[in-house]
DNA sequence: ATTAGTAATTGACCGCGGTCAATAAATAAA
DNA sequence: TTTATTTATTGACCGCGGTCAATTACTAAT
């Protein structure tokens, strides 16, 4: 009973990603449309639904295999010891997020998994994430008297924070990784008992 | 050269805001179509169009109108001393913000203003939600090691991530006010110096 | 009243995501 | 090979948000 797969529909599935590629290079993920896709491929509209179950559904799959991307480099290193050294492992997802205002739109829409039966790639992104985050706040460089889960989950509320306040234009002036510095200075460290 | 309202264009906006605010009595705000609201409201499409930019804007009314009415509660009583006191003062703008998972993400999108000269009505909530806030903190029963306005950022940055992983299906088993308090705990508060 | 000028309304039309019954192609059974 | 069954592809069609040139209703000037 093992589903067969066709050689045929390994192709056509690849088509229809190297054209969402394309046209992803060329004018971002908001300029994507499932006509031109289709059209690249060389199909008809009909299929793409075939393999994907909607436009979001691709895009989940592009966009989750670049937060990977910068997820490997981010569990590549050392565990950072300071402040400064996390806002700057971050700035590259963070510059990712603040790429278009359409992804981060589509990043936030499915950070979370709507259904246990299907995860999305984006949702398991920020699992990952979520990994990463304790990985780093158990190398005890940081605060200890709060669970490395709830500041690694309140890691993850401040970046989304100071991406969201770079695309308001009441608070777009000031620098990202500056609002980001000065939210983890409060939420990391204690003020010393003096 | 003061433009001139007709009363007959009063008449027309008053009959689509009715038509809208039924349907989503109804159905919720997902279930607004555009076509149902002029339908119900006795006009063409286009002119729907010729009083609100797009369905968006009419959304930001209803649901900038619901959301005031909430923080014009959380106005009225005295600043919060406790954590529990503040989560409790957040219950009804979190519920609100849960009860759709579209609404959710209307608010999301319209959170932060797309530019200077127009600011949605959304967008304005989250400036007086922050103005609250921060009347709150400067009653000084939390931290003031961190000016006001990172902690006031931070409430924010918490209440929405709180409702956010309600959506979650990795993290939704948990009640979203346990999970407040725990970020607000470890906000707001400084461990003592034993 | 008549006319000129402005503001509001209309509905046919478009773009684009998504559906589905019909068809074709691949695979398994005879 | 032929037939039966499963799997992939197709494109006409739909839903719904949004546009715009044409038309109608209103207001002000003569």
């Amino acid at each position: 009973m093992a589903k067969v797969i066709q050689k045929r529909t390994l192709e056509t599935r690849a088509r229809l990603m190297a054209a969402a590629e394309s046209i992803i290079a060329e004018g971002g993920f908001d300029a994507l449309r499932v006509e031109e896709v289709v059209l690249r491929a060389g199909t008809a509209k009909g299929t793409f639904f075939a393999h994907f179950k909607d436009k979001d559904a691709l895009m989940e799959r592009v966009v989750g295999a670049r937060i990977d991307a910068l997820l490997d480099d981010m569990e590549a290193g050392p565990p950072p010891r300071t402040i400064d050294h996390i806002v700057s492992a971050l700035t590259p997802l963070c510059a990712f997020m603040e790429s278009e205002r359409y992804l981060f739109d589509l990043i936030l829409r499915y950070s979370g998994a709507a259904a246990v039966e299907e995860i999305g790639e984006i949702a398991e992104t920020f699992g990952r994430q979520q990994q990463v985050f304790e990985r780093w706040l158990t190398a005890d460089f940081f605060r200890n008297d709060v669970p490395v889960s709830i500041l690694a989950e309140g890691i993850q509320a401040f970046l989304i924070q100071s991406v969201a306040l770079r695309f308001c234009a009441l608070h777009a002036e000031q620098a990202r990784d500056d609002r980001l510095r000065h939210y983890l200075a409060a939420w990391l460290t204690v003020p010393s008992c003096a």
